[in-house]
RNA sequence: GCCUGAGUGGCGAAAUUGGUAGACGCACAGGACUUAAAAUCCUGCGGGAGUCAAAUCCCGUGCCGGUUCAAGUCCGGCCUUAGGCACCA
């Protein structure tokens, strides 16, 4: 009892055991034996050094690595630091440190963390992104990129970030604001560098169907690259040479056409604009300009635009419409023109409100079910609302047709509007009343059982305000009779069953453009068509008038892969004296970085732009400047899980048959914040890598996995908000141990969710460890055989190994504890037992038990290279099982019966059990369910 | 507004194809050991009614409704919450 488990120097001791002995040194030209890539998402070494979220994940892979390991597999498990980038370098800069010696400290301190922690990492493969040795091959892939016209130096509005002083690629800026630091961010054109990502728009998004990924981030990363079909049609400028293609999804409303509307950066706006709206359109557009992302975004509530004096023929009827300039429409998507529908699109409509612009509908949503032989007619239905009482006027025709509003058929030569006033009074006798809102057409089937005879309606809704309750006489046929009852709204949705006259009073309650689908109307060759059909006759009748065509269309914007930092990798491509930029040839890879004092960069240019030495260079006889931009900090991370294949390999960013032996990553844990970068982008590097036939892989990572949050426990996220709930894993290594710190964070619950941090919890998972090892140190193994336990055990070594192949760990360690519990109850284990329990123990605990298996167990070589133990799936096996017996579904007895209990049998023992009696004794039994080796329920009435 | 998840005791959480709701742990309570405490070991532990104690009964997986012999699980409609997208035409 006084030697207790000194964790402290037991787990530095068999640490240092791994590294003397190299472990976990992976044999890589070994392909006898199956092979297994677990990888993590490689920290940045941040200075403030591990959080608790860390070991999370690490310890995830780890146990699924030690495992594997056990069990034969020839594993890969890497580990190494995403050094470059904006995270490193303002870490630096805000604690007065230089980036490089800032970095090589703070690795120092991360791996001597993770050590601590007894991670079975290869370090021999250890890399880092901000090594030449490493930084050669993202330069020669780089290289790759812009020979093949991937990787572009354009002129384009990109993310500017002023505080950061450098530009932001779209991921990188959230809400209008940096990610980093939450500076603002404005839009700004810039000669850039960027990587045409789009051009692997669609097999980025087909690749997500093949891979083994959590649902929510495919769905992210397919709303990011967000893919639509659609049509090119092009517009004529009246009275002009002119034209411009607007991109829509929706060429079957182009009827409803009744303006255009251009981005304010539209290169057709200045030529078209007409002298007198010339001020005011180059004012709007001079507004736009310097208008930041934030604010953009912001004042989205109101719509704001100019016109711009000209106007666009549209091509299906010929009719002049005219052109707006407005920011709703952006420059960057489709071809920064749209063709406006108000009565389809709500910005639309909310934009033709504003500014007077008529609205056409041209789809009409229907109810009822059309019938044969239908005669036609037009209608109204009225709903009169009165302010004062907030209260709907409706007519009650009780048994012969239910509670409805106001309706009627619109008489020869009346319109809609003056049938509606009519219908109003000659049925209720309110005279007082004044429009409020006309709504879209609906068409409405029905029968009408007093005429005997089907109808197809074209209904207009209405909504009237009563002004003063004043009334006249009825008006009303014989046959017309009915009550006038004053509804509140919500008895109005639920007593009125008309369907035509629930569709007006959603549209009069809720405003706005139809965007449903329908039947089409005033659209000539499309009438009578729904959505899908009107769509596919349009690009039809667009071809062959050559206007238009068919299109597809993408969210994803060109990856801006440059920043205008000194952190980073230098950009291999010198700008030549005569215009023309030149790629450095592979023997000059990898271009080193320069040394800098001042890295830090002066009035707004790059840091690299003051290394005049290095910036200066004369290729043949011509002078030139090195690009002085550098790449941003996920161009490592795109590639670096291939180069721990091969990290020395001089002469190949790996050696293809090590690629095409260890490629896929077989198990990928991180978090889910990189869903749209990292993620996205190192997909895309693998696939281009992959059409070039460097690696054997269309997709990179096969399957996989986002640990959730480490919160407080105050239930909230662990920052510098709440310094007192923070928990530092190299604290809790010191009190509790790193082993007790593995089980804690594994048991606490799923590994995908989110998860408050306990003391006490913790407390528990040392205590666990201290229980197991005392049935050591108090002798309770013993050589005789445990028949008691073998059950047991086998169900425990079955259950642990199963959940560690699915992840659930926090399942696996409650089964251990269950094996636990009965050893206690037994008070002895067998060796055998003893044996294999340490070994499904030691991935989440390798220290502990490293210990009892040397110490007690008298093996001389590491657990790690003992064989994973097996199961015997007999012998996991109940022979008796608790039956239960239901009455009408209710537990009303319990009954141990052998597992070879037929169901026959099992119906006889049911209604033997007394309190089954008292419930069935006197009853019609109507049927009997029985479910082998669960329950007889008996169903009585 | 749209797209994904999630909602179960005092707390973290379990629960194959629908089949005993709450495994395991924490906290708490009682007992054993101890001069005592800690540690350890054992027992109990959703709420309510009932009883010396039981037996037994009722309620209970965010809310409302449905399917079914049987619903945490399936279907429809909401509410709350986390994450993502947000003038993407």
């Amino acid at each position: 009892m006084n030697n207790m488990y000194d964790f402290k120097e037991k787990e530095k001791k068999w640490q240092d055991y791994w590294d003397a002995h190299e472990t976990f040194k992976t044999d890589i030209w070994d392909f006898s034996k199956p092979k297994f890539y677990a990888l993590d998402m490689f920290p940045y070494p941040s200075g403030v050094g591990l959080h608790a979220g860390h070991p999370e994940g690490y310890t995830a892979t780890d146990i699924v690595t030690r495992m594997k390991k056990m069990q034969g597999y020839n594993v890969l498990h890497p580990m190494g630091w995403d050094a470059f980038g904006l995270p490193a370098e303002q870490y630096a800069i805000n604690t007065g440190n230089h980036p490089e010696q800032f970095t090589l400290n703070n690795i120092e301190v991360f791996k001597k963390q993770l050590k601590s922690l007894g991670f079975a990492y290869d370090w021999n493969r250890e890399i880092s992104t901000a090594d030449p040795k490493f930084y050669k091959w993202t330069q020669w892939i780089f290289k790759q990129l812009y020979v093949d016209g991937y990787a572009k130096y354009i002129d384009m509005p990109v993310n500017w970030c002023e505080e950061l002083g450098t530009v932001l690629s779209n991921d990188e800026v959230i809400d209008g604001k940096s990610e980093r630091g939450g500076y603002p961010v404005i839009r700004k054109n810039m000669k850039q560098w960027v990587m045409d990502i789009p051009a692997y728009a669609e097999k980025l998004l087909s690749g997500l169907d093949e891979i083994d990924w959590p649902e929510s981030t495919k769905e992210i990363q397919r709303n990011w690259i967000g893919k639509s079909i659609g049509a090119l049609v092009t517009f004529q400028v009246a009275d002009s040479s002119q034209s411009f293609q607007v991109f829509t999804t929706r060429c079957d409303t182009l009827f409803g056409a009744t303006y255009c509307v251009l981005s304010p950066e539209h290169v057709i706006v200045n030529e078209i604009t007409t002298e007198e709206q010339k001020a005011e359109v180059q004012a709007y557009q001079k507004l736009c300009a310097t208008k930041s992302e934030l604010e953009r975004t912001e004042l989205n509530k109101e719509k704001t635009g100019v016109f711009t004096g000209a106007y666009a023929i549209n091509p299906v009827n010929n009719t002049k419409i005219p052109i707006w300039i407005s920011d709703y429409v952006l420059a960057t998507y489709g071809t920064g023109a749209i063709m406006a529908v108000p009565a389809h699109d709500d910005r639309d409509y909310e934009f033709a409100q504003k500014f007077n612009i008529p609205i056409i509908q041209v789809l009409e949503e229907t109810t009822g079910t059309p019938h044969e032989d239908e005669s036609k007619k037009n209608n109204i239905v009225a709903i009169l609302h009165d302010p004062k009482t907030d209260k709907y006027l409706t007519i009650n025709w009780h048994e012969k047709g239910g509670r409805l509003f106001v309706g009627g058929t619109i008489q020869e030569g009346e319109t809609a509007f003056d049938c509606a006033v009519r219908e109003i009074k000659e049925e209720t006798g309110y005279n007082d009343f004044s429009m409020v809102e006309e709504t879209f057409k609906v068409q409405h089937h029905y029968y009408a059982y007093n005429k005997n005879q089907y109808f197809q309606i074209e209904c207009t809704g209405f909504l009237f305000e009563l002004n003063q309750d004043t009334k006249q006489d009825q008006n009303l046929d014989e046959d017309e009779v009915f009550d006038i009852e004053w509804v509140t709204r919500e008895q109005a949705e639920q007593e009125i069953k008309d369907t035509l006259h629930l569709k007006i009073l959603e549209y009069v309650m809720h405003p706005g453009a139809m965007i449903g689908d329908g039947i089409h109307i005033n659209s000539e060759f499309l009438n009578g068509l729904d959505k899908e059909e009107a769509i596919t006759k349009m690009i039809a009748w667009l071809e062959t008038h050559n206007c238009g065509k068919k299109q597809v269309n993408y969210r994803l914007r060109d990856w801006i892969f440059a920043r205008q930092r000194y952190w980073g990798e230098p950009v291999p491509i010198v700008h030549m004296e005569d215009g023309t930029l030149r790629v450095l040839e592979d023997s000059e890879l990898p271009l080193i970085l320069p040394k800098m004092d001042d890295y830090k960069g002066k009035n707004g240019k790059a840091p690299l732009e003051n290394a005049e030495d290095w910036k200066n260079i004369e290729i043949d006889g011509i002078k030139g400047c090195r690009e002085t931009s550098t790449m941003p900090g996920s161009a490592g991370s795109s590639w670096y899980f291939l180069r721990y294949i091969d990290p020395d390999n001089e002469n190949a960013i790996a050696d293809p048959k090590l690629l095409e032996h260890w490629l896929p990553v077989d198990l990928y844990v991180g978090g889910p914040e990189h869903a749209v970068g990292h993620l996205l982008y190192s997909r895309f590097w693998n696939e281009y890598l992959y059409d070039k036939g460097v690696v054997p892989v269309k997709e990179p990572f096969q399957k996989l996995v986002h640990q959730g949050m480490i919160l407080g426990s105050n239930g909230i996220k662990m920052g510098k908000r709440y310094p007192e709930y923070v928990v530092n894993p190299t604290d809790v290594v010191e009190s509790h141990g790193a082993d007790a710190l593995r089980l804690y964070e594994m048991f606490m619950g799923p590994l995908q969710a989110d998860k408050p941090w306990s003391n006490t919890g913790l407390d528990g998972a040392k205590k666990f460890l201290d229980r197991v090892y005392r049935l050591f140190e108090e002798g309770k193994v013993v050589d005789e055989a445990t028949p008691a336990l073998e059950k047991i055990y086998h169900q425990t070594i079955k259950k642990v190994t199963q959940d560690y192949e699915t992840l659930n760990f926090n399942t696996a360690i409650s089964q251990m504890m269950i094996f636990i519990n009965a050893v206690y109850k037994e008070d002895k284990i067998s060796r055998e037992y003893a044996e294999g329990f340490i070994q499904v123990l030691n991935p989440v605990c390798p220290h502990i038990t490293e210990e009892i298996w040397e110490v007690f167990l008298g093996h001389d070589t590491s657990i790690a290279l003992s064989s994973w133990p097996t199961y015997d799936d007999s012998k996991t096996l109940e022979e008796e099982y608790e039956m239960i017996v239901q009455v009408n579904g209710k537990v009303r007895g319990k009954i141990k019966v052998s597992t070879s209990t037929t169901e026959e049998e099992m119906k006889v023992l049911a209604y033997e059990i007394p309190n089954v009696k008292t419930y069935t004794e006197g009853q019609t039994i109507v049927k009997v369910i029985t479910v082998p080796k669960k329950l007889v329920n008996i169903v009585v009435k």
